[in-house]
DNA sequence: ATGCCCTATGATATAGGA
């Protein structure tokens, strides 16, 4: 049960430079006004949070960002509770721990922003890193559930796998790539298997709800995209939907992420 | 118009993104 809120608006968005996406991130949080948002690729340390103006609106801040890649943060202002940095026994790459996993208990839900690594291609050291990865992602989610079963729980950020053919635009373009893989997808059904379920949200235009477009090639206009920023809830959580979809209009206009957020609104 | 890549960095290129 969620117990502060009859109603949470939760979200994630992958921002590509929060420094960069400033003007955008302040304006949107202020127009979509979500209780919780879960932020990815930060590009920039803690010190360079700008936590001060996110404060103006009403959120406190957990961020966990070393500089130059990732760095993930969970804004709300629905409470920010037994924050964790980095998940449980989370894999190194090539030596260093990366900032890509931040847990923090919101009006009594446990949430995770994510930022899964990408692959670079099949065979790469960092493609095996990416199934670690999600091997610790998924112990994560089964020991806090163990934790306390009661709790709301979901997952939410860039998991750079596209959980289905219809997750990409032309899934022929796709046979040497990462993100369509059985091994990724077999982590999401490990996830799954978890007791979580994908909430699939509505594309506010076409058919998809592709939730990143390349910068490249009139990529967003030709609504070539990808799904594969997920959010995956637990049954109390994936139950209390009432609406999720993708903001595409974040995609458009000046300086955009190539990312869109996307938004779940929970109703008890 | 949704419009032909973007970001941060010991920066005059490069790594990474997906």
């Amino acid at each position: 049960m969620l117990c502060e809120a009859a109603r949470m608006r939760i979200a994630t968005w992958n921002v590509n430079s929060v420094t960069a996406r400033l003007p955008r991130l302040l304006a949107w949080l202020d127009s979509a006004r979500p209780d919780v948002l879960c932020l990815q690729e930060l590009k920039c340390t803690d010190d360079a949070f700008p936590t001060e103006q996110v404060r103006e609106l009403g959120y406190e801040v957990a961020s966990h960002g070393t500089g130059r890649w990732n760095g993930v943060a969970i804004l709300s202002k629905a409470g920010l509770d037994d924050v964790v940095r980095d998940l449980p026994g989370q894999p190194a790459y090539d030596g260093a721990i990366e900032p890509r996993a931040i847990g923090a208990t919101c009006g009594g839900v446990r949430l995770w922003s994510v930022y899964v690594p990408n692959g670079r291609e099949p065979g790469h050291a960092h493609y095996d890193y990416k199934l670690d990865w999600l091997a610790a992602l998924n112990d994560t989610v089964a020991a806090d559930t163990a934790a306390d079963p009661s709790r709301p729980l979901a997952v939410l950020g860039d998991f750079n796998i596209a959980p289905t053919d219809d997750d990409v635009w032309d899934i022929a373009l796709f046979t040497e790539s990462t993100h369509i893989t059985e091994p990724e997808r077999k982590a999401l059904a490990a996830l799954r298997d978890t007791g979580l379920a994908d909430v699939v949200p509505r594309p506010l235009k076409y058919d998809h709800p592709y939730t990143y477009w390349d910068y490249r090639q009139l990529a967003f206009p030709k609504n070539n995209g990808m799904r594969i920023d997920l959010v995956y809830g637990d049954a109390a959580v994936a139950g209390a939907v009432s609406d999720a979809y993708v903001d595409r209009e974040e995609r458009k206009g000046k300086s955009p992420s190539d990312h869109a957020p996307v938004v779940v609104d929970l109703d008890r």
